[in-house]
Parts: structure tokens; sequence; C-alpha cells
DNA sequence: CAACTATATCAATATATCTTGATATTGTTA
DNA sequence: TAACAATATCAAGATATATTGATATAGTTG
């Protein structure tokens, strides 16, 4: 029960949707580049992708300093549903801004 | 979006996860029976049949002064899938009592 | 019609979640 | 090693959701 309810609770966020979209849609971004594109805080940013890990739906790597979080796989069949469900909603999606440190974040 | 948003909301709190299982598990009950069945407070258990019927997983029909509420069928891929996990989940599931109002809640 | 019953809604309080800015941690680079 | 940068965590306040008891609204029955 305990596993169900953190996974539909990461689910039912706006904020956690849009990180969910866009990173279905532009693939394994880092912090930074997700910080740009969505233009919100830092500790908000961590705190919704620290849910959704926690929640089984994504995975980090990290590189140094930098952590590049992805969509993971394989997921089960609800996560796939979830996520299916989410493509089809009308949302928009800011486009992608690298966040421009020369040295490491670009992947 | 809003709509989603009400669906996984609807979901993600335990008392409704047993009241879908329990009315996935017993077919449609009236409210009076889900009170003396999941011993739960009568203003509580109106709240939570409200949020899952706006949220689109249950029906309800009146007869007099009962309601009778059960899982609204057909259901989208989405709800079905959310069920399937809710049926899934380790719950102690309390047996079907019934209200025993003598004139009228029987089916 | 008056008393009663089933259900819904409201108001107050308690609890959980979200946002923000500040701080901690760890890796990088001069 | 000192200064900096990316990310994570913490603390405080704001907002949302849940619980309970009280009240409202119908329908029912004597």
């Amino acid at each position: 029960m305990e596993i169900y309810l953190k996974t539909v609770a990461a689910l039912s966020d706006e904020t956690r949707v849009l990180l969910l979209r866009f990173l279905d849609e532009n693939g394994e971004c880092c912090v930074c580049d997700l910080q740009e594109s969505l233009e919100m805080i830092q500790s908000r940013l961590s705190r919704h992708l620290k849910i959704l890990k926690d929640a089984g739906f994504l995975r980090v790597e990290r590189k140094g300093t930098w952590a590049y979080y992805s969509i993971r796989t394989p997921l089960d069949r609800f996560r796939i549903e979830a996520l299916e469900e989410i493509r089809h909603l009308e949302i928009k999606l800011p486009p992608f801004k690298n966040c421009n440190t020369e040295k490491g974040c670009k992947i």
C-alpha cells in the first residue's frame, strides 16, 4: 500500500507531471538544464525530482557534481499507463534550454 | 490536466482505496452498508464517495432517501489499470455488513 | 402534519504538502 | 588549499486536504 500511495501521490502534482512529460520528450537532462528550461528554482526542482525518483519513475546518474535524470526503464505496467496518460494531456511544454556550463554539463 | 489531477488525487488516499476495493469486491452498496462495514463516520464517507464520483470512478443511483454507489462502467483504460493495481494491494478488507434497515436499504 | 431517517454539506481544527530562501555537501578548478 | 559550482537538504510560512461534529435537505412513516 505504501509503495502504491507513493506512486500515485507522485503523479498528482502539476509540477511533477510537467517534469515527467519534459523528460519523456527530451530524454536525459541534468538538473541545471531543467532549471533553465522550466524556469524553476533549484530547491523546488530537486525536491520534485527526488519524489519522482523515490516513486520509481526516474533514475539518476551522477557524473561529478552533475546529476542526470531520466525516465527509468523498464517501468511496470501501471507506471507505463500513467506516463501514457500524461502524454495525452494538453501541456504547453517549454523548449529545451541548455544551461551553457561549458565544462561538463553537456552530455 | 484538471480531470487528470482530479483522477490521480482521488487515487492517492488510503480511505478511498479501501472504498474502491470494497465496492469492487462487493458490488453496489448503499451508504449505510458502507458505514456499517467500514466503521466510518457518515460525513467522512459521504465526502470520499463524492470525490470518487467526481473523479469518474463511481456512479450513484438514488432510490428514495437511499443512495447506492457502485463502480462506474464502462471505465476508460487508465482507470481500469488503476483499479487493477488496487486489486493487487494487500488490504485487510472488512466483511460486508448489512445496515439492517428493514424497509428499503436492502437491494 | 410531526417525528424520524439517510445523505449531503458546512465550519473548525488537525495534518500533510508545496514554495522559498538559507545552509550543507561534495566535486571542480585556479 | 581556497574559491567556486551543482545539487541536496533544512526551516518557515503558505496552501491544500482530511477529520469530526453540527446542521441542512429530502424522503419516509406513523
